[in-house]
DNA sequence: TATGTTGTTACCAAGTTGGTTACAACTATC
DNA sequence: GATAGTTGTAACCAACTTGGTAACAACATA
């Protein structure tokens, strides 16, 4: 089983903002060119970043800035933004065990600490990677690549 | 976006095998008993866990048991069990970034050792549990049970 | 007003999951 | 050998998720 595309995606979303140089204008049509899908995915996604207030995108207009300083974004951040729909489960549990069992009665409480180890551990490791990090592992923007964005 | 709910069922599985003294018979029915669902859902995942090397399951006359020690399984083995359908890969990289841009050319590269890493910490701490300290979690077996199980 | 962009909705095909039924194959016992 | 109980597996289903796509109103600048 796999988790989905959407936070690899975000963090080149990211990534591709923060590379660029302010003047530019960074469309979703721009991201999803880099990205090699259209342009109302990148939005969707782009939308669940600027609701967890990581990036900003001016409506009408158009184009999106990060909302904070990249070495202040983790990949936690952008994990949290684009992968938790509902709570902080990443293990779903078996709904309902039976209850007249001994085992099954028991089973989610003594699970849950474990699973919820295990999931801090993932996390505590997404927490130490920053996006500016990883922009800073591309080679600079080029006033070549300009025909990438538009001014 | 959760993973599915066959790992922590395969967990309750290997707890009930382990937790059942040797000379009780444990059938894929009872097993669903437990978990509340149907028997061949619990053959299905018993599956894995017989290809995994975990559980020796005699068909024919029937009864599930630990094929090695339950202070030797842990939890990464039965999560490699069940959930490891392709190979390693825990978030699922985009496909097809543009080779065009500057950035999604080389996304895949920079982001995947990071993301190993956070993969590799998420095994690391599912390794540090085994079934027979979640065994201990639970009251002993009871000869009361043994209506739970056939002989 | 005209243009370009965003936000959002709706819909689709494909894949996955848990659930269920069915049945052949197997093993022990009578 | 026949019987009974069990496993292994295939087939199918409904529900859900995902990535993809089209469409269009709302918006902001020129």
């Amino acid at each position: 089983m796999q988790l989905s595309s959407r936070f690899p995606v975000a963090v080149q979303l990211l990534i591709i903002i923060a590379w660029t140089p302010d003047k530019y204008k960074v469309t979703s049509e721009v991201l999803a060119l880099s990205v090699n899908t259209n342009p109302a995915l990148i939005r969707r996604i782009l939308g669940s970043l600027k609701t967890a207030g990581l990036v900003s995108v001016t409506a009408g207009t158009g184009g999106a800035k990060l909302a904070r300083a990249a070495q202040a974004i983790t990949l936690l951040d952008v994990y949290r933004a684009v992968e938790l729909t509902s709570d902080d489960m990443l293990f779903g549990l078996h709904a309902t065990p039976n209850s007249h069992c001994p085992i099954g009665k028991n089973i989610n409480q003594v699970l849950q600490p474990h699973l919820d180890q295990a999931r801090r551990a993932l996390e505590d490791s997404l927490q130490q990677v920053t996006i500016q990090q990883l922009v800073s592992e591309f080679p600079p923007f080029d006033s070549g690549y300009a025909v990438l964005v538009s001014k």
